[in-house]
DNA sequence: GACTGTAGTAATCGACTGATAACATGTCAA
DNA sequence: TTGACATGTTATCAGTCGATTACTACAGTC
């Protein structure tokens, strides 16, 4: 009951700094978008101040390549849970495990807000690569085109959902009720339970 | 071979004006963003002030607003075609006018970014009411919500692959040029013909 | 052909934001 | 202990943007 509250100021290492304010960075980034998010907002989060972060990363730019970077190694390490769990079928035990990545906030957003900056000179090309070697990857482990493509789209579907905060709507709407029940007949407690809502801060 | 150029200023009615500007707030909205894109943007985009953009509009949100508006607005007008046409499975038809929808420019992109707005005071219930009025037209017209699930799936992941430019990829990256044979194997041509591509300035 | 309402612009401002510079503080080896 | 480097902050600034104000000009009407 003492010792590790906010009101103590620790001193990290660096490593352990940035690794704290990439986290604070997707669940942010992922609320507010890119340029919507502000360096400052990520230092309240993270509970430094804003020019360090600056300086940690160099720029807003590298530090939003760096949560995408980190969204994407989140992603392949779930998936090789998902290959190497055991009964269901393949493709259910990926889903599983992309629905558990709602356990870090923001995750699925940040990419989201990623593959919708096609046209960024910098971050464009990133994103590209990452959703190309996401593809890769289901290939890989022996999906066919056709069921790599259903993966994918249900996988945009879900981050639709949970970007648009329409869990909020469930048992208020009976629309997005039944869109619930229709997308997720298995998981729908667990997504529901996980996603985040419209009055979090981030 | 005169008259209609850029340097002839005409004057039009706010109706027309607006409308006009609507369509520009489509391609930059879908391009940039909501926070990414000014005023300015929008205002060069369909060759008028600034202030007159906003003066027309009341505020930017409001802007927003009514691109999203529209935006609906045209893809319902799409799936009442889809519905009233013949031959195929409606599925496929539906799928048809969706990718048709390619040619205005930003519409998907815009759509996009609203589904990823839920966090927004004043966007974020338009948005999430605009996504359960498609699922409520798709139930509407027969489809079973396992149906409806599919076919929204594969919308966003249509607009994902939009929204990250992947087009520019194909022919490039045998990655890239796969998934777009995977995704669209009848209506590659058509896409690839029609989507925005990196260099656009929106 | 002046009157009047609507279309449209130029000028400007206050608030915000990413970045920089200068400074402060904690930690650890010798 | 003390130096020296890494961690971290305060102060500040230059650029940007949405919005407001004040002004201009066109078009139809009587």
């Amino acid at each position: 009951m003492a010792g590790d509250d906010a009101s103590t100021k620790k001193r990290l290492s660096s490593e352990e700094r940035r690794a704290q304010i990439i986290l604070a960075a997707l669940a942010v980034f992922g609320a507010k978008g890119y340029v919507g998010t502000t360096t400052d907002d990520i230092a309240r989060a993270a509970e430094v101040s804003q020019p360090y972060v600056v300086r940690l990363f160099g720029s807003k730019e590298q530090l939003f390549l760096a949560a995408l970077d980190e969204a994407l190694a989140l992603l392949f390490a779930a998936f090789e849970r998902g290959v190497a769990s055991g009964d269901e079928a393949i493709e259910a035990r990926m889903g599983h495990e992309y629905i558990g990545l709602l356990h870090v906030r923001g995750l699925h957003q940040t990419l989201s807000h990623a593959f919708l900056l096609g046209s960024h000179p910098v971050i464009g090309p990133r994103a590209r690569d990452g959703f190309a070697r996401v593809w890769e990857y289901l290939r890989g482990i022996g999906f066919e085109p056709e069921h790599a493509q259903e993966f994918l789209a249900q996988g945009m579907l879900l981050n639709t959902m949970i970007g648009l905060r329409l869990a909020d709507g469930h048992g208020e709407d009976p629309r997005i009720t039944e869109m619930f029940t229709a997308c997720f007949p298995t998981e729908k407690a667990t997504v529901l339970q996980l996603a985040p809502r419209v009055d979090e801060p981030w």
